[in-house]
DNA sequence: TTATTATAGTTACAAATGAAACTTTTTTCA
DNA sequence: TGAAAAAAGTTTCATTTGTAACTATAATAA
């Protein structure tokens, strides 16, 4: 065991700063896959991954399964409606709420990123063996868990 | 097994996703500790951390210890001297190369953050048993050499 | 020697991000 | 009712960050 507890700072054993280089490193590439090829951001690729699964669901919503905060949302929003690759009413019940979707255009975009990107996941989870899988997905939920509560 | 191996992407369970959101949890509380109390971004804090490893160390291996690039760390510096944390002088063998320490008032910093660093640290692994906290050691390491191979 | 290349650090400019204020619409409740 | 509060989104402005260009010094090599 030589995380980091109990003793004098040592910036490279240092949790936080571990997951934070980790985490870094990893969305830098992950960007790369739909920023070079595609211009699309990561908060727009949030969006349209969330739209994927979503259909029809407006941006607050979108916000709280990504995560993100509104000013985020609205501006993946208009960038994705700026490139045409989401389409945006306002509901005919509640004039405030938006509806979203992909249109053909986001969709084939989004058919195109999405192998990529779950390919460079498979390629990170590869290196480990079933149980250092369900370890990870554990220790992943129990912090997460835990720093949410509260 | 939850992870999202071979799946269709459901962002909730994407690796690169779950990592970066607990991340940003945590590096976010982490901030606050010593941004909200001493003023002090998270830059500047490793570069505190550092020194106090490393004392007498350039620019350019404070760096390399942190992974910031060049500009942040002297962006760092700058912050750090402007306050009367840091002190810089140029070395007398090759001129471009600084040689920065703590002052006294940034030492007397140091030891006043370090402890709730230390702390907030220690409260996140409290929460994990001895197996959990190697497997944790061991995943991140596992990790960071892949994902940093090349 | 001196011309080229490399290194350390800074500066300048553009893009990304965050917090607060604002608009519009809906809900609440006195 | 209708006044106040809340909710959904957008806009604005200030700060942060990232990339590229720049200055100064040192090392390399023709």
């Amino acid at each position: 065991m030589s995380v980091n507890k109990n003793s004098k700072l040592v910036l490279e054993r240092f949790l936080p700063y571990r997951l934070s280089y980790l985490t870094n490193i990893i969305s830098r590439k992950l960007a790369r896959l739909y920023s070079d090829q595609f211009d699309i951001t990561t908060h727009e690729w949030k969006i349209l991954a969330t739209l994927n699964r979503h259909p029809n669901i407006s941006a607050a919503n979108a916000g709280e399964k990504t995560a993100m905060d509104k000013v985020a949302v609205s501006r993946a929003i208009k960038g994705l409606c700026d490139k045409g690759l989401v389409h945006k009413i306002f509901s005919k019940e509640d004039r405030r709420r938006s509806v979203l979707n992909m249109t053909e255009e986001g969709e084939a975009i989004y058919s195109r990123i999405e192998p990529l990107v779950t390919e460079y996941e498979n390629s990170l989870l590869a290196i480990l063996n079933s149980q250092e899988l369900s370890q990870l997905d554990h220790l992943l939920d129990k912090m997460t868990a835990h720093v949410t509560s509260d």
